[in-house]
DNA sequence: GCCGTTTTCGGCCCGACTGTTTTCAGTCG
């Protein structure tokens, strides 16, 4: 059984929360985090880096300690550390520490005076009314405790980016009819255009934060004020989003910015580059002593680190602090560069739309090119094209590019990969199209070997042009089938074959981790909106958004090419 | 547990807010 890089990260997170409740060396933890940090983003697999003869010490953050210990878990499967922690510790407890208002410290107490060593036990004790008697503990905490205890029925989940956008811009219009309100913006994973959003960070300047922190709280969606101070403040909406407020002095923009943008991993490596030249920064500007030296824009305070300006969609701690030492930031792909669509689909299958009314969308987005890829014929549940239709409709597409200037529809098709890794459709008709975008629709829970093996088979055939939506994953509805991305990336390389960043929302597939593997790996890949409605193509923004976030730059998107260029792209014989 | 143009020991990002205290620990971002 092979052991993945999450196997090994996620063993020492866990390592970590449960360090952290037994009061272990606070270094100690960050030290396992990181290091779960930098495996997870690996973009190859640390058990084939070792059988390679890799030396793993000389990652960032991984010492002799840990590499013996990554060593010991891809061998053994187990981390005998964690196997003793456990033994020591209820394995519930790091779950307890997830709750508002409980942390280690006081996870810990609950366990030693309590014995409480899960949600229902929590629960029980809160209802009881015993916890507010411990020290440290009082009715307040208690009473926070049986709120979420009883709201944890429901599922509370990170929501997607686009519905993190429906949200956010009517607040941001509200706040900035207050008085004096200049720029509000949202700064944390929304601005690093994560794929989905915890809460939302609302920065905003102004001469006096009283009114604005008084109308933030009054706001019409707000269902609960968790804290409301002078400068900062945290409510809950009625969707269960929440929502926090932070206002600075305009001197102070740039550097308040910079911190609630994050990622924390980012602002952590960014301030150990301040401490080694001798600053401090915080939310209010780089300081030198007690002299504020920068602080008014982000470029500023990177500049006193030495750093070139990073934009936030890399600021995660991948690499891109080093990487801004050396001068050897990527010039990551924009939106403005994508010249055409290469997966979208027309009411021939499940699109809402006529092949026409999506090429004049497209025009209208001043696109070069689109591709129309309907379903196969398998997938009937999305009444997919047999051969006659796909015919009939190949010529319908001959018919509008005669009537078009300066923009071409594409043929393909979004072909189904059948079990055994054939496609679901005739060499012939495979034959006549320009691309395909190929696609696993059924047998979601092979096993990980089989999986893979399925994809590359596919790949074999020469009319394999892009797999789309690799890992099939739904955000908040399904989770990925299993597969071996590297293989898969491999195999495309050696095949001339491209990967997919589905730009659906819910999709957003490829992940931004798998974006960068490709960019390591030399994978190209298309940023294609999977569009069923000529509304949906504004989908794009979000792709772009995850290929940012993966490093990659225009040469490494199929669609920034002109058609020419493209068409030879997929040519493979 | 990691790491080193201040070093192989002694540091490790930094501040706001809450609820508990009676000056501050714990949590959070």
């Amino acid at each position: 059984m092979p052991v993945h890089n999450t196997d090994i990260a996620e063993k020492f997170s866990r390592l970590a929360e449960l360090l952290e409740i037994q009061g272990a060396n606070p270094f100690r933890i960050r030290a396992y985090r990181k290091a779960a940090q930098t495996i997870e983003s690996l973009p190859h697999s640390v058990a084939s880096m070792l059988a390679e003869g890799a030396d793993l010490s000389e990652l960032p953050g991984i010492g002799e300690d840990l590499a013996a210990k990554i060593q010991e878990i891809v061998q053994t499967g187990h981390l005998s550390l964690l196997d003793q922690v456990s033994s020591q510790l209820p394995g519930q407890l790091a779950e307890l520490a997830k709750i508002p208002s409980l942390g280690p410290k006081r996870v810990k107490l609950l366990y030693d005076t309590l014995g409480i060593q899960d949600l229902k036990g929590l629960a029980k004790a809160a209802q009881a009314g015993t916890i507010r008697q411990l020290h440290g503990f009082g009715p307040k905490i208690e009473e926070k405790i049986l709120a979420e205890t009883n709201r944890r029925s429901g599922s509370e989940q990170r929501i997607k980016i686009s519905t993190a956008e429906e949200f956010a811009e009517p607040i941001l219009d509200y706040l900035r009819s207050a008085k004096g309100v200049k720029d509000p913006i949202i700064a944390g994973s929304y601005r690093r255009r994560k794929d989905t959003i915890g809460d939302l960070d609302i920065l905003v300047t102004c001469t006096q934060a009283k009114p604005v922190m008084d109308r933030f709280v009054a706001y019409d969606e707000v269902e609960t004020v968790v804290s409301k101070g002078h400068t900062r403040a945290t409510v809950v909406l009625r969707s269960g989003l929440q929502v926090d407020l932070r206002v600075v002095p305009e001197d102070s923009y740039g550097a308040a910015l910079q911190y609630f943008t994050g990622s924390k991993a980012h602002n952590i490596a960014v301030r150990s580059l301040a401490v080694k030249k001798g600053l401090k920064i915080n939310e209010y500007g780089v300081f030198r002593g007690e002299t504020r030296i920068a602080g008014r824009t982000e470029e500023e305070v990177y500049a006193q680190v030495g750093l070139p300006y990073i934009v936030p969609e890399l600021r995660e701690n991948w690499g891109e602090v080093e990487a801004g030492l050396r001068h050897a930031l990527p010039d990551l792909i924009t939106l403005n560069a994508i010249r055409g669509d290469l997966h979208v689909h027309s009411k021939a299958s499940d699109g809402h739309f006529s092949i026409k009314d999506m090429a004049l969308a497209a025009q209208e987005k001043g696109y070069e090119y689109l591709a129309i890829c309907d379903h196969s014929q398998r997938v009937t549940i999305a009444h997919g094209l047999n051969a006659k239709r796909l015919a009939a409709q190949l010529e319908e597409i001959d018919r509008l590019n005669d009537t078009f200037k300066g923009f071409t529809l594409l043929k393909g098709a979004e072909v189904d990969i059948l079990e055994d890794g054939s496609l679901d459709l005739s060499d012939d008709l495979l034959s006549r199209l320009d691309l395909t975008v190929c696609a696993i629709h059924y047998k979601f829970n092979l096993p990980r070997a089989k999986q893979t093996e399925r994809i590359i088979r596919a790949m074999d055939h020469p009319a394999f042009s892009i797999l789309a939506h690799p890992t099939g994953r739904m955000l908040n509805e399904r989770e990925p089938y299993e597969i071996d991305m590297e293989q898969v990336m491999a195999a495309a390389l050696e095949r001339g074959c491209y990967l997919e960043i589905n730009a659906q929302p819910v999709r957003l597939d490829l992940t931004d981790l798998h974006c960068k593997m490709a960019k390591d790996m030399g994978v190209k890949a298309a940023i294609s909106t999977d569009a069923h409605r000529t509304t949906d193509l504004d989908f794009m923004r979000f792709g772009v958004g995850q290929a940012r976030r993966g490093w990659l730059e225009p040469t490494e998107i199929l669609n920034t090419r002109r058609l020419k260029e493209l068409k030879k792209l997929f040519r493979r014989t």
